[in-house]
DNA sequence: GATAAAATTTAGACTTGTCTAAAAAATGTT
DNA sequence: AACATTTTTTAGACAAGTCTAAATTTTATC
């Protein structure tokens, strides 16, 4: 009993992503004003559309409460993040663009519909498992598979020694700074120092050393080989 | 002098498309209810989107005149249709659908917005001159390279020989049927005959001989060997 | 040139997604 | 518990894109 397949417009799918980003492993419900400011819109435009969502059955909403995904709305969300994780790897891999030229695009080939051009291109791609930016890829069933945990280098300790494995992907100009000082996903990293009048960290990049605040250590996740 | 550009909606884009499709090579105007049909949608809303697109000086449109393209409304639907053909070629030669599969899909494609996206994407493509269908791509510039001419197979006389060099792409049906009788781009075609009580033509094509009504001649165009 | 038919536009309505301003509910503070 | 503050919802508006039904203009025909 194919359950009718609603079409989502593309400001539902974002409302839809939205949610699951900030839910991310928690299960609590998320406030109208975290998601309005997330959306970059006003309270009342979220609060119509969590009754439009909820009315899909994509989101449970209570009157001042906030709202949770149902099941299905977090597979719709899986099946978005899967899209532009996958649309990602195809600019930086096939068409040489760097990992902070593609988010924007990514968000618009994310509402293209067309489950069989999704898997198609994964296959092209030769299945990735990650994205970019270290990402994990969730496969055509909607699973992640078992990514190695990983830590944000804000919480390592003087003297981990690591390997960078994922980067957050909001802002190009972070991510072209860590261009400048030759930051890839792969490079080794090493927790030199940590000053504590400032929570600065002094760390070593593949040899290189340099100095990172606490904010911009947060946004950098390694596996530590020690 | 960078002329503010406008940020088309997907709508707005596809009616100019349609337009410039319609127009063809002439520069006559295009009515209300030729739009319409083509449109799917009926004459009221046409007009009102008219008054829109001359508004942005993307057309001129005088009442009860229907509409041109001006020079900038031109250029925008050239852009469109390189966007929509080179993705399908992406789809054929790289993600292997079949011609008759990617017309949908190259439909939402064509509407996503990066200049660098899609010279890169025809960089990577190797600079195609034509797609799946055979139609011409148009360059960076907006220029349609100088293609052989071709001629309709049902313009042709008797004992014509040729290359088959581009088939209409509207409809799927179509596109199968040609799976069917293994008629390809570059298939060797000669006209052995033709009906004159219904207009058919009996045809070899790549040695196979088949029959064609006048209609689905009309959809196939060659290169004259002979 | 008058009249009939066809094409086109206008008027008014509806949906989606957004906004501002005001009302209502929840939360925090003494 | 009462008051103040913050959060959230409601009410009413607007723009985009569509529709139906009615009015208008053009075109065809006698
Ligand atoms: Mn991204
Ligand atoms: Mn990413
Ligand atoms: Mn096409
Ligand atoms: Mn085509």
């Amino acid at each position: 009993m194919p359950r009718s397949q609603y079409h989502l417009t593309q400001s539902e799918e974002n409302y839809i992503k939205a949610i699951f980003a900030l839910s991310g492993s928690s299960d609590d419900s998320i406030s109208t004003n975290l998601l309005a400011e997330r959306m970059s819109t006003k309270a009342s435009s979220v609060t119509d559309m969590l009754k439009k969502l909820a009315e899909k059955e994509l989101l449970t909403y209570t009157k001042y409460q906030g709202c949770t995904l149902t099941e299905t709305g977090r597979n719709v969300a899986i099946s978005i993040v899967r899209k532009h994780r996958l649309w990602e790897v195809f600019l930086v891999d096939k068409l040489q663009f760097g990992w902070d030229e593609v988010h924007e695009i990514a968000e618009q080939l994310e509402h293209i519909q067309s489950a069989q051009l999704i898997n198609r291109l994964e296959e092209f791609l030769g299945f990735p498992k990650v994205d970019p930016h270290g990402d994990p890829i969730p496969n055509r069933e909607g699973k992640f598979e078992n990514i190695p945990a990983r830590s944000s280098l804000s919480s390592c300790e003087i003297g981990t020694k690591g390997i960078v494995m994922g980067v957050e992907d909001g802002s190009p100009e972070f991510l072209q700074y860590l261009n400048r000082i030759e930051l890839k996903l792969g490079s080794e990293i090493e927790i030199a120092d940590k000053l504590s009048f400032d929570g600065s960290l002094v760390v070593i990049i593949d040899g290189r050393t340099t100095q990172f605040s606490h904010l911009l250590a947060a946004k950098i996740f390694i596996q530590p080989t020690s």
